[in-house]
DNA sequence: CGACCGATCGTCT
DNA sequence: GACGATCGGTCGA
């Protein structure tokens, strides 16, 4: 039996988002919903760094009541819905009144595969079934509603069993849809496991 | 394959 | 009134 512990304040509040994005590959992130409980192991992030990066949607201290979360303590869920259809899940990281937040865009389904199946309405397991962050929250049941969610609560939450991934199996790249981010577009804030099939994109 | 396009709506200008 | 931190289907080479 190895160590299994859910990942508290200490880990969120940390203030390198880059390192936070980078460390939760091969975490677990579980969501229980009306006693549906469905997980999957994190193999894709992107660090987003607040007011200092444009790609973000707190740059510069843009802070209206969509933002607002990311200005609260680390270890909050930011969600919001993009291209009016998904739902798109980030952690909110760093101390309060830093917006720092990594967007989860791919997990390897482990618990609940029935359930996501019948959310994403797919009819078998696939490759496209967590692939993605749009559907990561369609099937991990994540909504715009579970934003400020607090990840220390049961419904959503974040957990290292011990796995780890070896530093040569963990890919940096620049960040995919930000082209409008101007140079900020070519920061390698983009992390993800060599080689699995859940990741999005190009995985070169 | 790759390129293109439609869906769909909250948020900001 | 325009525009996304996207996805999946379709079309053509």
């Amino acid at each position: 039996m190895q160590k299994i512990k859910k990942l508290g304040y200490s880990f969120y509040s940390g203030t390198d988002v880059v390192k936070i994005a980078r460390s939760l590959l091969g975490k677990i992130l579980i969501t229980q919903f009306n006693g549906i409980v469905t997980s999957g192991r994190i193999v894709e992030t992107e660090a987003y760094e607040g007011v200092t990066d444009r790609a973000s949607h707190a740059y510069n201290g843009r802070r209206t009541s969509r933002t607002e979360i990311m200005f609260d303590r680390g270890g909050k869920a930011y969600v919001y819905l993009c291209y009016g259809i998904h739902h798109l899940f980030n952690i909110v990281t760093n101390k309060k009144e830093v917006p720092h937040a990594v967007l989860v865009r791919a997990v390897e389904p482990l618990e609940g595969i029935d359930a996501m199946l019948k959310r994403t309405g797919k009819k078998k397991p696939g490759f496209t079934l967590t692939r993605g962050p749009g559907n990561v929250s369609k099937a991990l049941g994540i909504a715009t509603s579970h934003c400020g969610c607090d990840l220390q609560s049961k419904e959503i939450c974040v957990i290292d069993d011990g796995f780890r991934i070896s530093k040569n199996n963990i890919v940096a790249s620049p960040r995919i849809g930000v082209d409008y981010a101007g140079e900020d577009a070519e920061l390698m804030y983009r992390f993800f496991v060599k080689g699995n099939k859940y990741v999005s994109g190009k995985t070169a």
